[in-house]
DNA sequence: GGTCATCGGTGCGCTGCCGCACAGACAGGC
DNA sequence: GCCTGTCTGTGCGGCAGCGCACCGATGACC
């Protein structure tokens, strides 16, 4: 499993790499897993090294939307290093693939012993923050097109592939739209030559073109991740 | 100034306050002042003892939109804590009034030597970490009447007062609304007798009214607070 | 007391999205 | 081959909020 690498782990200095490692075990996630819920004790972490998980807001009497994704370049359960046990957030299974997973009290442990693992994390938790409130203003203001560029755009990164299946419906719920919407706005950028679609199978055909399309959400995630982790 | 406090800073073992509290200026909190702009480098952290200060995130070609709001109970520059020297988020003074004030590089001395300190804010950042994508969803699904009742809620709690100004125009902004929106919203609550609105100057007339008229996202504030750092 | 800036209320047409409902297309199982 | 479930496309009425423009009221300043 050479290349199933998460960001993460692999920034570790050596030693402390491999201790972390020698306590991961595999952990297969499946599509529409639920990680964890709202206010529920967090009993394990993950790394995905493929695959990727939604992390979705639910304001009461409402549908969700997503306000953040984690996938190899970075893992859940990261508020352990804050000290905290519990998250406000739903995780569900976005990419059906595979993760390393570690008992919260053994990562706990781990946290203790290498301040590397803290200081990432304490990065990964800022980038986590700053793309959840660039989210709240992209959300507001931006519209659905964009938004929807930007979306595949950071799940074909995760995805590490240039096709992945995910549903209008899925998608709607996601973005926190109709799934009309998602259909009117797929079909524009389908129309453009960007991306194809047929049942569930999003394809993206023309990745600058689709950059191009999406809002500068995009890039500023990015640049503020590659700042401090890349 | 007996009375001026912040609750961050009470929260310490009374050794680290004291030694925290001697190296704290205070400063004048002013109307609309900017306090931090994004991708700036801090220069000093903040603890409100009176007024307050609202997170604002822009997105690109857009207006902004209030993620957060920071008065007595928190911080800012809490950023710190994690090793990050700059914030994604613009700073606006929105309720004069003062606040103790401490230069990063100090502070990071402080924050070196005190582990209750590095607790607290660890715990602080979850919180509002919570806040902003609770904000996301709210922002997204929750009508005008309900977000303006939520907003006059924290606002008071943070001007620890039942009368306080600011205009329509800039409660639109921080909103995310236009100020016609804000015209309709509040003379909804000013009928129903929950507040008086004249020339910029709100009084809260029946708390408990304003708090039904809310949504639920303003007790999940005050919950997650009080749960972490009551 | 007059002037000016600020603040709040109102009207109008428009857009982006919602809610609902239905129809066509395709895949898999029997 | 047929049936069923899933996925996508379309149509229609409605609504919350937008952009713009204007006016009246109030308070501050000279």
């Amino acid at each position: 499993m050479a290349t199933a690498k998460n960001h993460l782990i692999e920034l570790l200095p050596s030693p402390d790499k491999l201790r972390l490692l020698g306590v991961c075990e595999p952990f297969d996630l499946t599509l529409s897993q639920v990680l964890s819920e709202p206010g529920e004790v967090t009993s394990h972490v993950y790394f995905p090294t493929e695959g990727f998980v939604s992390l979705i807001s639910i304001a009461s009497g409402s549908p969700g939307v997503e306000v953040g994704m984690v996938g190899r370049e970075g893992m859940l359960g990261a508020q352990l290093v804050l000290g905290v046990t519990t998250s406000p957030l739903h995780s569900l299974v976005q990419g059906a693939g595979k993760a390393w997973r570690i008992p919260a009290r053994t990562f706990r442990g781990e946290l203790a012993r290498s301040s590397s693992l803290r200081r990432n994390l304490h990065r990964y938790l800022y980038v986590l923050m700053a793309q959840q409130s660039v989210s709240s203003a992209c959300l507001r203001f931006h519209l659905t097109g964009q938004r929807l560029a930007r979306w595949l755009l950071m799940c074909q990164d995760r995805a590490c592939a240039d096709s992945f299946h995910v549903t209008q419906e899925f998608l709607a719920y996601m973005l926190g739209m109709r799934r009309v919407g998602i259909t009117a706005a797929a079909g524009m950028l389908q129309q453009d030559g960007l991306i194809a679609y047929a049942r569930g199978e999003v394809t993206v055909l023309d990745r600058n073109g689709l950059e191009a399309a999406a809002c500068s959400c995009y890039a500023e995630d990015r640049n503020a991740y590659t700042q401090l982790l890349g």
